[in-house]
RNA sequence: GCGGACGUGGCGAAAUCGGUAGACGCAAGAGACUUAAAAUCUCUCGGGCUCACGCCCGUGCGGGUUCGAGCCCCGCCGUCCGCACCA
């Protein structure tokens, strides 16, 4: 028996052997480090870093792994790729696990930050560990504290009041998404609105350039492009002076000024509503208490029941009467409103109800009446009548004096042109303005974990930077947590010093940068993560940047990605780098998710604790100590919450880094999300040990072609691989890794029906040979996906070298070609059949060809044929 | 409410230049090997009718354009995501 050979080798693959192995020989050999002196065309493929959480989880296998495809790929198209690997290590988790376990900060981070950093690891990934970064890390954030100060110096910056979360209890700053139904998230206390100084990036500067650079993002997804001009909220509108009556106004108000983008409906005002915060609504509060009372009202419910202001439009009228910019016999009241919002615009509004709901929501509530000034097309003006919904479609003017007639783009030229002439005392009525929905970006955070914000304040020269040569400034090491409030604040001596510029007693600023500042330039520091005298080397940036294939969460689309854009515009201007868009390509993947389970008495349970059973097509659950039945619930992201998560840990203890890696690009598009079960594993597993023992089958074949033509058998394998190559170089470059997956197992299907050919000892001239050659092609296809195990079946062909440093195979585009092709044959539409026939035929033979067939003549029924369409290379349809 | 995406077998999905719907995998079923199980190998696998050849139906629903529609157009229904009084 011949199978006595293969059995000598060991049947199994044994990845815990294996994998170490081969992560060895990787390291020893420095294969991922990347030089910036490398003359090749450059690659920068770059995956969202972690934040130090503790362990790695399935989702980041998943990122790491599409990121890990991408870089092996492009190294093995010759490709010099920076593949780099950091640390987003500064934030609150670990200021929460120094008060909940009284361990420092630094100390909880870097724990973490080498147990993930061994995770990541144990996946094999072909990343360059010698440039990586923690952003936690005084050697990073010196250059961040640096770029602070020129950025101050150029103008970028800003200090400025602004309102915060303010939690009363904890003493702290919260952010949005802490503050739960007005509540602090940990105190539970009532938060409350404070105004306070802060730092701001001015980010709204470059608002304009930030929506048309979108257009040139080409290769980032529609949906984030969207979203980010969504976000910063481009309107064109007008600002107009309405004058206000000296009779109704509080002393030193003569006017209001309002923001609009419908100047056209103007002649459709019925009121003026300024926002509860507005100086003249304070104003005029003052003179009247109940007034005074609404807008405290509107405060109380500003953050708590956002349910009941979404629905109620609540006003109170002032008083204050102010004139018609067209019409000085005209008056409108000016009402204060709780949906005005004195943070966008400028606080007021005119209101015109017939063309715009809320404004018709209120004026039905407080019996201002409407006028349309809008009609639609196709309508009678006269009897277009506005109740309850308000018309914001296209239409022409009516009712509007000088405007009738004219479309709503003519008139709001018409009334921009004409007040934009009109004075009012010694300046225009209004004025053209773009606005925006963005806002600066706040970085001031009240927390100890995060970069210092390099500044002093003195008594004598107020706001001080501190001098280049005194950076960093360094957090203090010996902080307590054991009270509320920042730590810096109340360290005995770390804020006091010398003003550097009189010398005098001066304490430094306590705030540090929000986190997402840390993120908005580590891929720049990536490419000179050594320099110890400047952030970066804009000429190697300029090299390296824009990232050629940057992938994450779409929980990034907005913020992370915008504020990277706005600092990349700031490094240039401040000579740090010389483009503006950091990310050439994007990539947003879709999360793992899992089924839930959960116990009779309610509680969560763990998928390691859970056995299956199927009985006639129902599958049921049980708890594996206790053989209770447990319910299956809903497929939700993993989550610690509801204990549906999967230790990438356990699942690489078990079955190796390979097969977690194949599984988690091989079942849904890599933009969706992917269903975690134990099946998909196990289907992976066995692909794993199905390619293993296929490959040394193969090994075991003749490797001559030997004498004589190819037999057909021979040349369809080689056929085959070569389609396949073709598929995925196509395939990868469009990161659809499950089609990737799906041509391998095709192949493998192939070569699998070639092996057993061959073993039957058919006499297939050249198959052995074929088989090889395709073999060594398929190894090279599977190296990016399962690197380890590519290694060893690479090894065992007798490959040369390593696969991670093989060259991609060359496409042979001849065969990929075929001498005859099989077309399908329709009558009216509906499949009836197929011909064959040589690739270059021309139209009448396979007109003739159609004709002929059985198929064909059965399906038409003895009507006349009376036109045959033939799609070349395709189809062929006839019409009866 | 506004904006966007998506609806294909038991399941994850292919097929997007308008040209054979269901590639590939999972699950399921049958068989081979085995003392047995696991593993492995072979086969079946959208629904219906038919001994079979084959025929009919089928891509959320209803229309339309076309020789031909999962794909294009119109109108619904449903699911998911983002924004949430932005004047």
């Amino acid at each position: 028996m011949s199978s006595i050979e293969p059995a000598m080798r060991p049947e199994r693959y044994n990845p815990k052997e294996a994998e170490p192995k081969w992560q060895a020989v990787w390291a020893e050999r420095d294969l991922f480090r990347t030089r910036n002196d490398d003359p090749r065309p450059t690659y920068y493929v770059l995956e969202m870093f972690p934040y130090p959480s503790g362990r790695i989880h399935m989702g980041h296998v998943r990122n790491y792994a599409m990121g890990d495809v991408v870089a092996r790929y492009k190294r093995a198209r010759g490709f010099n790729v920076l593949h780099p690997m950091g640390w987003d290590a500064f934030g609150m988790p670990a200021e929460n696990a120094a008060m909940q376990n009284r361990v420092h900060p630094a100390v909880w981070t870097y724990q973490n930050i080498d147990t993930m950093r061994g995770q990541l690891k144990s996946m094999g990934l072909s990343l360059d560990w010698s440039r990586e970064i923690a952003t936690c890390d005084p050697a990073y954030y010196r250059h961040q504290q640096a770029m602070f100060l020129d950025f101050l110096k150029a103008g970028l910056v800003d200090r400025k009041q602004a309102k915060v979360n303010w939690d009363p209890v904890d003493h702290t700053v919260l952010a949005n998404e802490q503050v739960i139904d007005g509540r602090g998230w940990r105190s539970g206390a009532l938060v409350e609105q404070r105004e306070l100084t802060q730092w701001f990036f001015k980010i709204t500067d470059v608002a304009q350039d930030l929506v048309d650079a979108l257009d040139g993002l080409e290769r980032w997804p529609e949906k984030v492009r969207l979203m980010q001009r969504n976000w910063i909220g481009r309107s064109e509108g007008l600002l107009v002076r309405f004058a206000l009556e000296s009779s109704t106004t509080p002393a030193g108000e003569r006017d209001l000024e309002i923001y609009t983008t419908r100047p056209d409906t103007l002649f459709g005002a019925k009121f003026l509503a300024l926002a509860p915060d507005h100086p003249l609504a304070r104003a005029a509060a003052e003179r009247n208490p109940e007034l005074a009372a609404f807008i405290e009202e509107c405060k109380r419910v500003g953050t708590a029941q956002e349910a009941i202001d979404r629905a109620e439009k609540l006003g109170f009228d002032t008083g204050i009467r102010a004139v018609h910019p067209f019409d000085p016999s005209w008056t409108l009241p000016v009402y204060v409103a709780n949906f005005i919002l004195m943070e966008y615009g400028t606080g007021a509004i005119f209101g015109c109800p017939a063309h715009d709901q809320r404004d018709l929501d209120f004026v039905n509530r407080y019996g201002l009446g409407n006028t349309p000034v809008v009609c639609p097309p196709d309508i009678d003006p006269a009897a277009f009548v506005i109740t309850d919904t308000a018309y914001d479609g296209d239409g022409r003017m009516i009712n509007s004096r000088f405007l009738d007639g004219l479309t709503i783009a003519e008139a709001k030229e018409e009334v921009a042109r004409r007040l934009t002439a009109q004075a009012l005392g010694n300046a225009p009525v209004a004025e053209r303005k773009v606005n925006f929905r963005l806002r600066d970006w706040g970085i001031s955070r009240q927390r100890y974990w995060g970069c210092p914000i390099p500044i002093i304040h003195c008594a004598e020269c107020g706001v001080v930077p501190v001098p280049h040569d005194q950076l960093p400034v360094v957090l203090p090491e010996d902080v307590s947590f054991d009270q509320p409030g920042n730590p810096l604040d109340r360290h005995p001596t770390w804020k006091n010093v010398p003003c550097p510029s009189c010398s005098g007693p001066a304490r430094r600023e306590t705030d540090t940068m929000d986190t997402f500042v840390d993120s908005s330039w580590y891929f720049a520091r990536f490419t000179d993560p050594t320099l110890t005298d400047r952030p970066t080397d804009p000429q190697v940036v300029d090299r390296w940047l824009p990232v050629d294939q940057y992938i994450g969460g779409i929980e990034h689309a907005i913020l992370h990605l915008l504020y990277s854009r706005f600092f990349t515009r700031a490094m240039h201007k401040t000579g740090h780098a010389g483009l503006d868009e950091p990310f050439a390509g994007l990539f947003t993947q879709g999360m793992v998710v899992h089924e839930t389970y959960k116990a009779s008495d309610g509680a969560w349970v763990q998928p390691a604790e859970v056995r299956f059973e199927t009985d006639g097509g129902t599958r049921r659950a049980f708890h594996v100590k206790t053989n209770a039945p447990v319910e299956i619930g809903s497929i939700e992201k993993m989550s610690k919450s509801k204990k549906n998560t999967v230790d990438p840990d356990d699942i690489i203890a078990s079955y190796g880094a390979d097969t977690a890696r194949w599984f988690m690009l091989s079942d849904s598009p890599p933009e969706r999300d992917v269903i975690w079960t134990e099946e998909g594993v196990q289907g992976a597993w066995r692909f794993v040990q199905r390619v293993w023992r296929l490959v040394l089958e193969i090994a075991d074949q003749p490797g001559e072609a030997g004498a004589g033509p190819e037999s057909e058998t021979a040349l369809s394998v080689r056929k085959a691989a070569h389609r396949a190559l073709a598929a995925i170089e196509e395939d990868v470059e469009r990161l659809r890794f499950n089609r990737c997956v799906a041509h391998l197992y095709e192949l493998a299907n192939t070569l699998q029906a070639g092996v057993t050919e061959a073993r039957s000892g058919a006499d297939a001239a050249g198959l052995g040979a074929a088989l090889r050659e395709a073999a060594t092609i398929f190894v090279r296809l599977l190296a990016p996906m399962m690197p380890h195990l590519a290694e060893e079946c690479w090894e065992v062909l007798g490959g040369e070298g390593l696969v991670a440093q093989a060259a991609w195979p060359v496409v042979d585009r001849d065969l990929l070609v075929e001498n005859t092709i099989t077309l399908p044959v329709q009558v009216n539409g509906k499949k009836r059949g197929d011909i064959t026939v040589p690739r270059d035929a021309d139209q009448a033979a396979v007109e003739a060809a159609v004709r002929d067939l059985d198929a064909v003549q059965r399906a038409i029924e003895g009507r006349p044929i009376r036109k045959i369409i033939v799609v070349p290379q395709r189809i062929v349809n006839v019409v009866a």
